[in-house]
DNA sequence: TGCGTTTACGTACCCCGTAACGATT
DNA sequence: AATCGTTACGGGGTACGTAAACGCA
């Protein structure tokens, strides 16, 4: 059968219509362009070129075979400059998980930025709690992800590649109404008489207050349990009771609420780049994952 | 850069859907593949397929690669379905030359045989006197060439294949009014003494007839210089002279000649088939010299 | 004589196989 | 345990270079 790199060899000889001048064209010798022309023939069964003094003619046989390889020439360099549009993000897909804070607040900026960079990217994002998250990405439904972790439940897995972005510290929401409303920053100690609007559900936010309560001596005595931060922070302005809640979630502050950072010691919640580790990350997720870097080293929350 | 055959290999591995799958296709170990497939990503500076446990699965650039690895396979199919149609005779030229007797009886019926067995082969003849022919020869504007010599002045050349294909015996033309009219055959002792019709421009046939006579012991006695065959016939039949004729040259007789048989000894042109031996034949050229093999084997002149 | 092509021969690289390992179901 | 993919390592084939010859202007 045809070996293709003998024809692209013959298209460079039809084309110089000599020997020598495709050897000097490409770096070899003469004799090696012979030799493999000479194979070329074997393989079509018919001679590809009538040689004569001053270079060499084509056959009919060879006018065709050395056009069909020009045409694979050009299917090589089209290739060529389609994996350079996936290297150069001229092209593509990328698929970027978050969970739903994130989503509403760092993600945003970064979506922004990447689609204005890499105008010709298909990105999409889709939501999800950490266990979809991390089901999509062994499924390669997403690329990379972003999640978070607290100190007591560190994320180590083996298969991914876990880059720390940023740490979310924890404020506490107070009533506008409230004796702290205004201060500067408060303990937990200040609040521990007070009613607790928390997460329902389990959510690690809940148990993230449990523990810091313990930490700080007392147990929260639990007012109502929200199922967002959004119905959490109308219950704090109404007054039912006061909330912790990550920085990251309050993008938009409630009329009536009172932010009051959080003195350590405090639960504080680190933002992840996650990553699997069991197969390289493609140009696209690579430059998602340098922008996403960036941003976190400027954003001061 | 890109390898070729490596693409090709990717194509068939993404077409599969797996590395063992392709492995066993190609009668090669997982293992070569695998490692083909990644000198392949290092080419592409990016990775082309996603490994899990059950196959694997294409990156966009992946995809992009393996698409145009089929549209080169498609190529190399075409190419090789060309080839054949050149060796099969299904596509082609083929230029063939002659002299203008060989022109006006031997070839057509050979031209219409091969017409017909490779309808698709373009056959162009060109005639011309034997000087002619080499220089077509040489200058590769005919594959092979249909040529005669004497045994007084043999084709001898190194750069030619020369095929002796019939001999063409010549014979005597007298007028249907002369004494010889009518018989069964004939000897040059017995047209000594008749006025000769010849053949004028240093004619071969003419040098022929001279050597003839010579040997035969007299000298001819030239009455007419004809320019070609039809003008010696209308000089025989009008009784100016006698004329000697090559039988090939005898297809059409005109009204009033006689046509003998000479007996020997005679001067007995070949007819041959000569291709340059610097450069193998197509396909189409050796197709025609077996057919004009096989017609002069057939032939009883 | 100089240019272009080819052949003979030796070498170096590259491709593939063997073997062993890790991962997944 | 069976299947799939990968890595390490070694051997064999092949493609190339060197050298020389040939043919043609």
């Amino acid at each position: 059968m045809l070996d293709v790199r003998r024809i692209l060899l013959f298209a460079e000889v039809a084309r110089r219509g000599s020997v020598t001048a495709t050897a000097r064209a490409l770096n070899y010798t003469p004799s090696a362009v012979s030799q493999q022309v000479s194979r070329l023939e074997a393989e079509a069964g018919q001679p590809l070129l009538e040689r004569h003094a001053r270079g060499v003619t084509l056959t009919d046989a060879g006018r065709a075979l050395a056009e069909r390889g020009e045409r694979i020439e050009r299917e090589l360099r089209a290739a060529d400059n389609e994996l350079a549009d996936f290297a150069g993000l001229r092209a593509g897909t990328l698929r970027v998980g978050t969970f739903p804070t994130a989503g509403a607040s760092l993600l945003p900026s970064a979506v922004i930025a990447f689609r204005e960079a890499h105008p010709d990217v298909r990105l999409t994002v889709r939501s999800a709690r950490i266990a979809g998250l991390w089901s999509m990405l062994e499924n390669r439904e997403i690329e990379l992800s972003l999640m978070w972790d607290y100190d007591w439940c560190r994320i180590d897995r083996e298969d991914a590649v876990v880059t720390p972005l940023l740490d979310d510290p924890p404020a506490l929401l107070v009533s506008d109404r409230h004796p702290l409303a205004g201060r500067a920053s408060a303990t937990l100690a200040e609040v521990a008489g007070d009613p607790w609007i928390t997460r329902a559900e389990q959510h690690p936010v809940a148990e993230a207050l449990d523990r810091s309560c313990r930490a700080a001596g007392f147990e929260p005595q639990i007012a109502y349990e929200a199922h967002d931060y959004q119905e959490a922070q109308a219950m704090v302005a109404a007054g039912i009771g006061v909330a912790l809640a990550p920085t990251l979630a309050l993008e938009g502050i409630r009329p009536g609420v009172s932010v009051l950072p959080l003195q350590p010691p405090a639960p504080v919640r680190r933002i992840l780049l996650v990553l699997m580790s069991d197969h390289s990350p493609t140009p696209a997720a690579q430059a998602f994952a340098a922008l996403l870097r960036d941003h976190a080293a400027d954003s001061t929350l």
